[in-house]
DNA sequence: CGTTGTG
């Protein structure tokens, strides 16, 4: 469409002189601004010379200037967003609106849109494939800055010999190969070029499950291959029921999928994935999320979507708009599922899936991911799932064994300087001459700024990511980081869960989280996918509250914890402010179901355990237990 | 504390 290109050319010419206010030079990633010749129009994107050939590599051709190649990645160009800092008014924001909603199309069919023939995709000389971007593009020139070329970040042996705990009903063997389920050709092709050669755990129990048409509690570490456990079935289920096509005058989108996440940038990751898996089987992906112009958005949605990929406030948007409607979800996803259903996202969730029009459970199928999954959540999550599966899957310590952890005392006041000498020691010690990125966590938003200007005036190359800057800011960040050009970077949890980072050698907990969950979320983001990693932590009197599951954490990944660190946990056990975080007990998740949990299966009505829990060896939770923390199968150390 | 819509 001639009207979407202009428009995207608009928007870079908007966006490229948005001067990036970061304090550090560092982080404006737009100096060498793109002039308007070196825009790649959307349909253009990734073919440089002819139209990509099927199996064509990224042509090894000279790596553009990272400024480019972040041009060409991206989406569209945003303008930059001005505004305040404090953009949210509070919690009460969504929940309150009082909208009605309600899509118009009148209580019929859902708009099988009549003479469907005319539907876009069968539109004569219309081959969507010519228009559709290679989304394996720019997947190894991203790389190229790395010596190391291993592509797809996974290293499969790695993940041999991993425990695996299924409970329910009726649980769907796994597979052992990708050939042995029917995904059909299209969707082989794609994972061919994603060079997956054989399926992970997860991917291997999760897939037939989800195939089954069942709903599914699934605990996996990411990295190990858990976006495309859900999105092969939703993809291979889409293609095997071609539904009738809207008709062309609705404004309204009626996606048949949709993946919510926590964050925006996840859920950009996630739709990077998705299109991959998708790319040349005619499923469109779509994702939505804020603090970007939503115009490309619905324009997007506009042409049709089957898969929608959207973080839960622009989805509500959307949703009072009625420019989406949830009348024709069949697949429902929640990534970081935990996440999702914690305090400050389940009353949107709640919203979104129950106070729409999207259909009741058994009617959809849901399919809930995270790595961690504590026992509270779980039992709310149960009120989303219909007779649904628990799958666990995790070699004990996985993960964590892997990285090694470290916790140092060192005083509120001591720690910039305690920070400069480790980046030092770092920078002497030089990885092998490699890149070794660092990512540093802090608690606040102002916490990340000050730190960041701190870092950049002592002269480290540092950027930092959080929820007071601006889309366009976080995003040139996270590419400036990926890319090694700034291999420092303060983020708050904005950057904990699920980012997929090749190449973070050190996770730094600057400020150390409430939440152990949240520490396994941060120090996550490095020792993936079979490689080694490194976490530091700065604990002081502040952080007592964490310091008996930390120890608890750290003995079960085989970590040497301090002995003064265990005097701190003994004392929080003792005198313990603990108390009121749901999280505090020792009722985390243990890698079980809370259904085989007596202590949990309270009111929770469940969708239905449906008793015998066919799938299951014998009585593996013997020593586990409650108590204990951490119960006997599994690990809680997931991702 | 943090995350998530606009204006």
């Amino acid at each position: 469409m001639r009207s979407s290109w202009a428009d995207s050319v608009a928007n870079a010419e908007e966006s490229a002189p948005a001067t990036v206010t970061a304090p550090a030079p560092a982080a404006n990633h737009q100096s060498g601004r793109p002039t308007l010749s070196t825009y790649v129009p959307p349909h253009l994107r990734g073919r440089s010379g002819g139209p990509p050939s099927e199996n064509q590599a990224v042509p090894a051709a000279a790596p553009a200037p990272a400024e480019l190649r972040s041009a060409a990645a991206q989406p569209s160009g945003y303008a930059a967003v001005v505004g305040g800092n404090s953009r949210w008014s509070g919690p009460a924001g969504v929940g309150g609106s009082s909208a009605v909603v309600g899509p118009r199309q009148g209580g019929g069919g859902g708009g099988s849109g009549r003479g469907g023939g005319g539907g876009w995709n069968s539109r004569p000389g219309w081959d969507r494939r010519d228009r559709e971007p290679n989304p394996f593009a720019n997947t190894e020139a991203a790389d190229v800055d790395f010596e190391s070329q291993e592509n797809t970040g996974i290293n499969f042996d790695a993940y041999e010999d991993i425990p695996v705990e299924t409970s329910g009903h009726d649980v769907p063997p796994p597979v052992n190969t990708f050939a042995e389920i029917d995904l059909g050709d299209a969707l082989n092709e794609n994972i061919r070029r994603c060079k997956y050669v054989k399926p992970t755990p997860v991917q291997r129990h999760a897939i037939p499950i989800a195939i089954a048409g069942r709903d599914l509690m699934a605990c996996a570490q990411t990295g190990s291959g858990k976006t495309a456990a859900f999105c092969f079935p939703i993809i291979s289920g889409i293609l095997k029921s071609r539904p009738p096509q809207r008709q062309r005058g609705s404004r309204t989108a009626y996606p048949l999928a949709l993946i919510l996440s926590p964050t925006r940038e996840l859920s950009m990751q996630i739709h990077e994935e998705a299109r991959k898996f998708s790319y040349q089987t005619g499923v469109r992906v779509v994702v939505a999320y804020g603090g970007a112009p939503i115009h490309q958005q619905l324009r997007e949605l506009e042409r049709g979507v089957e898969i929608l990929v959207a973080t839960p406030g622009r989805l509500m948007d959307l949703l009072e708009r009625a420019r989406v409607s949830l009348q024709m979800i069949k697949y429902l996803t929640l990534d970081e599922a935990d996440r999702m259903l914690d305090m400050g996202f389940e009353p949107q969730i709640r919203k979104i899936v129950d106070q729409m029009d999207m259909p009741p459970r058994g009617a959809r199928q849901t399919m809930l991911f995270s790595a961690t999954f504590p026992k509270e959540i779980q039992r709310l999550a149960s009120d989303f799932l219909a007779d649904y599966i628990f799958l666990a899957v995790g070699r004990v310590g996985s993960s964590t064994d892997l990285i090694a952890q470290r916790v140092e005392f060192v005083l509120e006041a001591d720690k910039r300087s305690y920070l400069m000498d480790l980046l030092h020691a770092q920078k002497a010690n030089g990885a092998h001459g490699k890149q070794a990125l660092t990512l540093v966590f802090v608690e606040t938003k102002r916490g990340a700024d000050a730190l960041e200007d701190w870092l950049f005036k002592n002269g480290f190359l540092a950027t930092s990511i959080h929820g007071d800057r601006t889309q366009q800011e976080r995003e040139s960040a996270l590419r400036s980081f990926k890319s090694g050009a700034t291999p420092l970077l303060v983020a708050t949890d904005v950057a904990a869960r699920g980012l997929d980072i090749p190449h973070v050698a050190h996770v730094i907990n600057f400020d150390l989280p409430n939440d152990i969950d949240d520490y396994v979320h941060r120090i996550g983001r490095t020792g993936r996918a079979g490689k080694s990693g490194l976490a530091t932590a700065f604990f002081n009197e502040g952080n007592s509250s964490l310091a008996k599951p930390l120890c608890e954490l750290m003995q079960e990944a085989n970590q040497e914890v301090p002995p003064w660190l265990e005097r701190y946990a003994a004392r929080s056990s003792y005198g313990g402010g603990g108390g009121r975080n749901r999280r505090s007990g020792g009722a985390r998740f243990g890698g079980r179901d809370f259904r085989r949990d007596r202590d949990f299966r309270g009111g929770g009505s469940g969708g239905g355990y449906g008793g015998g829990s066919s799938g299951y060896g014998g009585g593996g939770y013997g020593g586990g237990g409650y108590g204990g923390g951490y119960g006997g199968g599994a690990t809680s150390s997931w991702d």
